[in-house]
DNA sequence: GAAGTTCATGACGATTACGCATAGCAGATG
DNA sequence: CATCTGCTATGCGTAATCGTCATGAACTTC
């Protein structure tokens, strides 16, 4: 069998795949079973001739020939569906771009550029969606999005390594800060001491994975309580607020510090530094994304 | 049915038809019944919504639909076609052009320009072929092939009337010429008067609709005695080498006269011109593609 | 070692796609 | 006017394909 062969069905359950990174989460996207996409991906490698994903136990990863599948397949099957929407009198819809960020960036940055770009180009159409890195960068890989805000630490890697890289731009960079309660003995100055934050009771992340004490002032080396995990900024802080417990917080987020909770820096310890990231794909980029991404930069600056 | 679910092969099948103009020619092509590509072409309407192809007697002719389903199409195919390559490890293949040319073009031209392109890019590949004028401009709409030499008469109408527009370049204006035995009487001068062509015997072209005197010297209105009808240039000129008959040719194939003929301009009569163009779409076209255009461009500036 | 992931695979039913044969239609030809 | 020769459309039977269900195998986590 010829790759030429594929069906366009095949294309889209692969696309998925890629997007999701598990066959299960790819055929509930799609409203299939599992072992319905997992016979199109073994059709589809037949008629590739090669492996074109590698089996983990923790889901998929693609393989270089998966890699050269999946930019081919958006093409194609972003062609058909501009057909479609050229068929049916629609405008190419050229005006929509697709955005993807990270939690810390969605109330402050996102809302002051959206907000600045409704007053510049009324006509540019914004979708955005929240998710953690690596959703958003396979959906940018996917080509469901366009345009990806992420966020980094040092080492400062890139956000993936597969080829060809993607296009990433610093936005910012912003040092860490530590989020206390107005009424904590901590509060009063106008900086917290590293020495003081061994003992502390904190408000982390959920544990994913590796950098599972997100939430917790890094270098501490002692054994950390961890009273409450949490995703939501939003909850996060109020969990500070209630004095509940103390939590990291980027520089960025200081403006959308809910009452009752100050956003102040650390000394005494190393620098800490976090990156705010655009990413998008080395293919050049349409006229509407380079503006939503110029905006983006713009509001980066503006935060200062 | 949504266009999103057309098959490849409906819109391989689409192709085809539009190619080769007919149903019937489209099955040949792909090995397929006329039947088969009956029920595709039924099936991607369906899915379309739209009519994208009118039925006439003589074949078929394009809706607008039907150019925006073949323009998205042929990226389509031609995204898997480089998927395909690219898997089995060949090179992109983009230095590969595809070059159509009418019959009176081939004899000079062409083979000048291939040499000249041989010395300048060796690394370039041109394969090319022959074909009447509506074969190559389907086949260059169709996406088959990237450039069409072709000819074009007073009052020089645009050699199809489709939209987007093909690009057309003129690439030589060569006036019209009679060849001659040269043991003809009227092949002692060094020119023959417009007068002394009535009632001679004519070498025609094959007559296909309306331009049915090609061969003949135009504007004769007597009945002119047509004696044999060719499409092949090298029998043709070696019938009127026999002294069978006279017959039309362009000044750009003097050079490729053989013993016998003589290649005369006629005066007496209107100005005969006949154009070359050069066609393509109006896609962006890729440096290859241009290296050849601008190697036919200098061989027909080095026949003037 | 039990439970919960992951992907793979045999069996089955519904759909689809093809070729064959034939019908319908319009112009050319005798 | 009848026939012939292009063209496309369609009824029918067969063979391949696709998706679900149910189950299995490999592996991590508790």
């Amino acid at each position: 069998m010829n790759f030429e062969d594929v069906s366009l069905t095949a294309l889209r359950v692969f696309r998925a795949v890629a997007e999701h990174g598990t066959f299960t989460a790819a055929a509930a996207s799609l409203g299939y079973t599992q072992s319905a996409v997992s016979r199109q991906v073994a059709t589809i490698e037949r008629a590739a001739g090669t492996q074109l994903l590698q089996r983990r136990r923790e889901g998929v990863r693609l393989t270089a020939a998966g890699l050269t599948v999946l930019r081919h397949a958006t093409v194609v099957l972003h062609e058909i569906e501009a057909t479609a929407r050229e068929l049916s009198g629609l405008p190419p819809a050229a005006g929509t771009v697709r955005l993807g960020w990270i939690p810390s960036a969605g109330a402050v940055l996102l809302p002051r550029a959206l907000t600045e770009l409704s007053r510049t180009d009324p006509g540019l159409r914004v979708v955005s969606r929240e998710g953690t890195t690596p959703v958003l960068v396979r959906a940018l890989r996917a080509g469901s999005l366009d345009l990806v805000l992420l966020g980094s630490a040092p080492p400062f890697r890139s956000p993936d390594t597969e080829t060809p890289p993607l296009v990433v731009e610093t936005l910012a960079e912003r040092s860490l800060r530590l989020a206390v309660p107005a009424s904590h003995p901590l509060a009063r100055g106008d900086f917290v001491d590293v020495a003081d934050l061994r003992g502390q009771r904190w408000i982390a992340g959920p544990s994913s994975g590796e950098d599972r004490l997100m939430g917790v002032w890094p270098g501490l080396d002692e054994r950390s309580e961890i009273a409450h995990t949490a995703r939501d900024w939003l909850a996060k802080l109020h969990l500070v607020a209630a004095g509940l417990g103390l939590t990291t917080v980027s520089a960025a987020l200081t403006p959308a510090a809910p009452d009752g909770v100050r956003i102040l820096p650390v000394r005494g310890g190393p620098q800490e530094q976090r990156r705010l990231l655009l990413a998008r794909l080395d293919r050049p980029s349409a006229q509407p994304v380079a503006r939503v991404a110029a905006a983006l930069r713009a509001a980066a600056l503006d935060t200062t």
